[in-house]
DNA sequence: ACCTGAACACCGTTCAAGT
DNA sequence: ACCTGAACACCGTTCAAGT
């Protein structure tokens, strides 16, 4: 084996690398060791460039954040208000590691701050106050980050089919008497958990809300 | 150190005291080891009553969402939905891996069966349709599972006295060019970022939207 | 500064064995 | 069946050292 030249590694680089390796090899297999070895080098070089694990995920999370897009001018504030939530349910979606790395973890203050930035301008814009243009940032911000987690998650058992036969197995097998709602409605159930339809049914739920004089 | 003796343990034993761990230690910080340590056997002996590390978060999961009460009769059904949604909020509240559990790991299909059944039951004799029924209840749960997650990591990070001061210091850091709205709304933003109110804010969002015709 | 290599204290899990 | 003990293939991280 050739000694790794010197200066061939950088944040950015390695970065780059962990997010690859989360996303084919699931956010829970990723590891240091795992990364280093991919860079080919030892596991003590990323060291060099995050403290520990912990940094790395940061680092990974702000990334992926930054690459949200921008709100669109010169639309209505609820279209601007649904370009920001699917922009943001866009990102998770094809980055999946995203929704854990949101909603599990430490946080260090800004990775948020470009959402926040997008819904609260909106919001003040169209004639909210300081408080309930706040109240409602939150509201939509942690709708889109349950509504997708749940989706994501979902998501990753239809797509395993032994994970995907058990579930349907589970719910079938779910007593009438104890769950009648529930096994009445199970394919309606089946198709309401997830999809832009279902997130929109909410989001337009959320809107509606607004308007009625509060 | 006197052999222990045989019939001792039991899957219940188990997860009591797997939840336990959880909870002071962290979700992320347990371990079957540190379980088996507790109740004094070796870490094999617990794979009498699980077949892995994942059967037994499944079975912590399934544990908690058994304690949600029951829905209350008697009152209007907007209030019904109201109380689903809190006691749910609450139990995440009360077992912070709750949350983890529930959005970051593979379903078995029953653990929602039963806040599904008293969202379904109460919106079906409302007089919504199956489908709108279903989408309703993804929408509320969803809603319940992101900000709850989102006030848990934030309750975390205040009671951590060194993560709160960086998440301080970064928020005022934020560039009053790049985030004008964050930066002016920060007092406003750090007042709703949990608690009863701001539950209960997007809550009746949610409950304003679905009265209006649809 | 940038990276290596050995070492430490952990993991989950398999396997063979005991009662 | 119920539990043990040794072993395997991993972790993140510290420490001392090289350039």
């Amino acid at each position: 084996m050739a000694r790794t030249p010197r200066n061939t590694l950088n944040a950015e680089l390695i970065v780059r690398t962990a997010l690859r390796l989360m996303e084919s090899k699931g956010t829970d297999a990723f590891s240091l060791r795992g990364v280093a070895a991919e860079l080919g080098v030892g596991p003590m070089a990323l060291y060099t460039y995050f403290r520990n694990k912990d940094e790395l995920y940061d680092a990974v999370r702000d990334h992926l954040m930054s690459l949200l897009p921008g709100v669109p001018a010169d639309v209505p504030w609820p279209d601007q208000v649904r370009s920001v939530c699917r922009s943001l349910r866009l990102l998770m979606l094809q980055h999946p590691c995203l929704a854990q790395l949101l909603s599990g973890r430490p946080l260090s203050g800004h990775e948020t701050a470009r959402v926040a930035e997008g819904l609260l301008g909106v919001l003040r814009s169209a004639g909210f106050g300081p408080e309930q243009a706040a109240r409602t940032h939150t509201t939509l911000f942690t709708y889109v980050l349950g509504s997708t987690s749940w989706e994501i998650q979902m998501a990753a058992e239809r797509r395993d089919p032994e994970a995907w036969r058990r579930l349907r197995a589970t719910m079938e097998s779910l007593s009438a008497r104890e769950f009648p709602s529930v096994v009445e409605l199970a394919p309606e159930l089946a198709r309401t958990t997830g999809g832009d339809e279902q997130f929109d049914y909410g989001l337009d739920l959320l809107l509606a809300g607004l308007r009625t004089p509060s």
